[in-house]
DNA sequence: CCAGAGCAAGAGCGGTGCTCTCTTTTTGGT
DNA sequence: ACCAAAAAGAGAGCACCGCTCTTGCTCTGG
């Protein structure tokens, strides 16, 4: 039990990360679509049923590429926070987006994995949600510091809405008023809207310059949570 | 030639319809990866090499389905369209989005062939472009229909985005000033990021009464382009 | 009327996910 | 130090997949 539950242990653990490493490339390379759990074994020089005692399904396989894909998203937004610590709230924000659609426009196949159709026999196991609130905790964490000083009021909800805000404000960030909480639950997901249509294309003959048209979306996203 | 090139013609035509109608249930009950010519195949009593008379392989058969998700799509966006024809246009603006929101929960998976992840072996066949284009062109038509009158101002564009914003409204709408036409760009691909987060299960632990939360940032879409 | 086009059927190839059995290796408790 | 038990690898095999090819049959247009 010396260092780590012996030899047996680490071998398996290497073996795992060599099998993810191998799915990983099939995936960047062909999609999930074509990601077949024979052909990691082969690039790995093990029979595919030796495959079946580090993951018990193809499905599997892919769950576990969708928690790492969820994870290195989220520490490229949290380093573009970092990175931006110095500058106004607002210029932040948009660096955290620029960051987002920068690992997607890196990793389509795995951004596709994520934010694309569910694609194993749908299902998304609860342990995915964790990994998948990291950008949305990014995001959160910028408009809560920028609230610090007097908040500039965000625009007055519309009666019906209220209690919806309520109660997304108060699983959110308590400490948030709801009108930006809802505010920011529309941001997050116009923010994948923006960087998903670019993404999987649907920008192709559309916009031309891109990472500009980005930037000023990114900007009035901000605006539109209250960060000014 | 009288009425459609004999019964022969007729009987393709029947023969690849109902191909498409088999194809398009198993889509909706399994999703685009499970979708099977086999299995379309055995549905419609023949035998699976008898298909490929009719799609010369599997990826053509969806790119068929891919062209009626997005015609059904357009479809759902002009009827909501002409049907508010007689409200003020945020209000008509509203109905559009509500529309498109609708057919996504209806059709998720047809929904995820269109705007999820590019499943075929990736490739956007020029065919479905103009197709695609169909929601894009109502809302185009809204925000037209409304700057009849005296326009109430877009917020100015930042200098380095005003040459891409003149190539966007030049390609897209000649008609309609420059920041319009780009706002109208943005607020495309956000309407669809708020849908596909509900259509995909993103908001499912996070907003509650997801009818109330899209109108109101449906709203706000419409306010962000110019309509008031 | 009949040659050729269109179509259905079946066999078959190489690939897939996954299961089962059999053997070998490693491990941990006595 | 030994030995049963657990873990791992290897291989055959099942049912399915997309797709191709060949073989006949039927319909159609000149």
């Amino acid at each position: 039990m010396s260092t780590a539950q012996g030899a047996r242990a680490r071998a398996r653990q290497e073996i795992t990360a060599a099998i993810k490493e191998a799915a990983r490339r099939q995936l960047a390379a062909q999609g999930a679509a074509k990601l077949s759990l024979r052909a990691v074994a082969r690039e790995l020089d093990m029979v595919s049923s030796a495959v079946y005692r580090y993951f018990p399904s193809r499905d599997e396989l892919l769950t576990a590429l969708i928690i790492d894909a969820y994870d290195s998203l989220g520490e490229a937004a949290e380093r573009a926070r970092d990175a931006a610590s110095d500058v106004p709230p607002p210029a932040r924000w948009v660096a955290v987006c620029e960051a987002v659609r920068g690992w997607g426009l890196a990793h389509p196949h795995e951004y596709a994995l994520i934010y694309g159709s569910p694609v194993p026999g749908y299902s998304a196991p609860q342990t995915t949600v964790r990994a998948a609130a990291r950008v949305g905790l990014v995001l959160i964490g910028i408009l809560r510091d920028a609230r610090q000083g007097p908040g500039p009021a965000a625009p007055p909800l519309p009666a019906d809405l209220v209690p919806e805000a309520a109660r997304v404000a108060a699983d959110l960030a308590p400490d948030l008023p709801p009108e930006a909480a809802v505010a920011l639950v529309a941001a997050w997901a116009q923010l994948f809207g923006l960087v998903g249509f670019e993404v999987f294309g649907q920008f192709n003959n559309v916009v031309a310059d891109r990472e500009t048209f980005f930037r000023h979306a990114a900007a009035r996203l901000a605006e539109g949570v209250g960060l000014r």
